[in-house]
RNA sequence: GCCAAUAUAGCUCAGUUGGUAGAGCAGCGGUUUCGUAAACCGCAGGUCAAGGGUUCGAGUCCCUUUAUUGGCUCCA
């Protein structure tokens, strides 16, 4: 069989693999085979195979492979869904990180038993071994083809292609044609394991005014093996799931009497103190300072602000003596009171004020997500107010205390560079500067971002970090925000060296972003065994016998007095019990006490990982409890 | 807000085709004084999310509302 490389023709005899083809390629040639190692093997991929045999290859790294298979699997879906389902009317279907979907317009919305009947009617697809063949057609020809399938999704993807391009299909067996750009597996027995995992709604084209569409996710691998470890680890992970453990570890709740209005208990509440008092000392050293603004504030201060205006839909509001008042969804009205309560020298610039803002926003009912999306929450908020010249070192200032903290927990996170949206305020100038000011610092710090062109906020474009929960789903929680538009709705500024007055520059930034979010991050992240220094109970003290008691009462209050968070579990029950109880609790530590301990002074220490160390002297320990506090380490001292 | 699923004791869950609610753990009361992930016995605990309907009879079927879960949209 003759084939055409990349303009060159080469030979694909019988019986050779693409594995060979590729070993026979030189470099350029080699990049653009269609082959792939996925888990050390290579596997071929579709050849996008014109009529005339004509053979292009691409090749793949490892994550791109994944992505085919998965785009392939999502196409055997629509097959399947169509044979069931001859009139359901095809969307799109692409591969995701983590599989694939595909939207569907049906009569009646799936059903989990229906989704039991695609899977078989899939595999029986996939049995099969189903070869899919790419074609191409012009453009009126295309569109003639999918109003022949009686495909009007198809038609209006077609219409907004390109006019001068031809548009590429796979055929999938003898009567299965979806519009696609490819590449596919060559064939559908390809598909080694697969499970189709939910049902859900999707608007066409993500858009609210579009209709909403039948979603359906799968996922899929070259081998059982894998999957099977990818459902154990989606199992796994939801057992660090934050609701879950916050009501475990008796840290916080959301209840049904305040739907998205979480309860802190007596635990959580040492581990958002310990956050707060991290966060002041290294505000402190960073050269902030800290204000507290009213909780509500007048609808004036919010009509000038531009959010009554903006989010009128998502404030509370309330009256007091006839007047409209709202209750904060933001902090940066009040700190631009705070700013402007007396003059300022550009000797006295920059100026950060930082706040811990309780705010409350009416979101959705269908967007709450335990602490990750509440109604109300405590922001890590500050304003810097600066000089033009300022900006980019402040950016670079706010980056580096952010990164400097999420270190600190161990955190990764991703970065992304917002602009400016369709409904914003300011003028054209503004933005342009805004938005420089921050991809400048950016490329200056050298950190790799993604950008959302339109994502910004409407008063200046924004920096965001973004950190992961258990599952992978992504959650903003710092933000740096460059704002120009406010201090000119408030008349901000400042007497500079010419002694005329000046506008200052604002950035709008948080670290943690929401402490109640951040607190569930870290919940997921550390899967509730927090590091000693975040640990709610920091070390439990475990009798043997009553006649221990009083060795317990007395350690306790040598460890407490030494600033560290102890308890005592003193009750009538068998050690096994008591290690059982502090180990579901996850404490770092178990000091035990029986008769040898009491008598010569020493603990018996057991590690949350198990170990046990015994006689160790009681002073010895509390230095190294107190030095593993102090250092904030991520690792135990006696692991 | 939209689509779907779910809602039974503090927690995790059973409850057959409609016949009037059950287990384990936790809790409480006893007994047990015991060396590193569960001692034993007993007791108590529920307007089956709320409201309405069908029925002789509803935890089971239907409707409405609320909340939760997974997505979508939104997220200053």
């Amino acid at each position: 069989m003759e084939l055409i490389i990349n303009g060159k023709k080469g030979n694909y005899p019988d019986g050779q693999n693409a594995l060979d083809i590729l070993a026979g390629l030189d470099g350029d040639i080699k990049k653009n085979a269609l082959a792939a190692k996925l888990n050390g093997e290579v596997i071929e991929l579709a050849a996008p195979i014109h009529e005339d045999g004509e053979l292009t290859f691409i090749t793949f790294e490892d994550d791109d492979a994944r992505h085919v298979l998965r785009h392939t699997a999502s196409h055997v879906l629509a097959a399947a869904v169509k044979k069931l389902y001859p009139n359901a009317k095809l969307a799109i279907g692409p591969a995701i990180d983590t599989g694939f979907y595909y939207d569907f317009d049906v009569e009646e919305p799936f059903t989990p038993e229906a989704l039991d009947a695609i899977e078989k009617e899939m595999k029986r697809i996939i049995k099969k071994n189903e070869r899919e063949v790419r074609f191409t057609l012009p453009r009126d020809e295309a569109i003639a083809l999918m109003e022949e399938h009686g495909e009007p999704y198809k038609v209006e993807l077609i219409r907004d292609l390109p006019e001068d391009e031809e548009i590429s299909f796979y055929k999938q067996g003898d009567d299965f044609v979806d519009l696609c750009a490819g590449p596919h597996l060559p064939s559908t027995g390809r598909i080694k394991a697969f499970k189709l995992l939910s049902i859900a709604g999707a608007y066409w084209r993500g858009s609210e005014k579009n209709k909403m569409l039948q979603r359906i996710y799968g996922t899929a691998f070259t081998n059982k093996e894998d999957l099977d470890e990818y459902l154990a680890m989606i199992e796994e992970a939801k057992k660090r799931d934050h609701r879950k453990l916050g009501r475990e570890l008796d840290l916080f709740d959301v209840l049904d009497e305040g739907p998205g209005f979480p309860f802190f208990y007596p635990k959580g509440m040492v581990l958002r103190n310990v956050l707060e008092d991290y966060w002041r000392k290294v505000h402190v050293q960073a050269g902030y300072q800290e204000v507290k603004t009213p909780m509500i504030l007048s609808r004036e201060l919010w009509e000038k602000s531009g959010h009554w205006e903006n989010y009128r839909e998502n404030m509370y509001t309330t009256r007091i003596d006839d007047q409209d008042f709202a209750i904060k969804p933001m902090n940066c009205p009040g700190g631009m009171l705070a700013f402007k309560r007396r003059m300022w020298s550009y000797r006295d610039l920059p100026v950060r004020m930082g706040e811990l803002g309780l705010v409350h926003r009416h979101e959705k009912s269908g967007t709450l997500h335990g602490l990750m999306r509440v109604r109300c929450f405590t922001q890590d908020d500050a304003h810097l107010f600066m000089t033009p010249e300022q900006i980019k070192e402040e950016i670079i200032g706010v980056f580096n205390l952010t990164d400097q903290v999420y270190k600190v927990f161990g955190l990764g996170y991703k970065v992304e560079l917002s602009t400016r949206p369709e409904k914003s305020i300011g003028t054209d100038e503004m933005w342009e500067l805004a938005t420089e000011g921050l991809r400048g610092a950016l490329d200056e710090i050298g950190v790799p971002y993604q950008v959302n062109e339109g994502d910004g906020a409407f008063y200046g474009p924004k920096i965001d970090f973004h950190l992961r929960d258990s599952l992978g789903r992504t959650w903003q929680c710092g933000t740096i925000q460059l704002d120009m538009n406010l201090p000119e709705r408030f008349d901000l500024s400042y007497i500079g060296p010419d002694g005329e007055k000046h506008r200052p520059v604002m950035i709008h930034r948080v670290v943690y972003g929401s402490i109640d979010r951040f607190i569930a991050v870290l919940v997921e992240h550390f899967a509730g065994a927090f590091p000693l220094w975040l640990a709610p109970v920091q070390a439990k003290i475990l009798t043997i016998t009553d006649r221990a008691d009083d060795a317990a009462r007395s350690l306790k209050q040598k460890l407490t007095a030494a600033g560290l968070r102890v308890e005592t579990d003193l009750r009538n029950e068998k050690i096994g019990f008591k290690v059982r109880e502090a180990q579901m609790l996850k404490i770092p530590y178990m000091l035990v006490l029986g008769d040898q301990e009491a008598e010569n002074g020493t603990v018996s220490l057991r590690t949350r990982s198990g170990k046990t160390i015994n006689g160790l002297m009681q002073d010895e320990v509390m230095e190294g409890l107190v030095a593993e506090n102090d250092s904030q380490a991520l690792e135990g001292h006696w692991n």
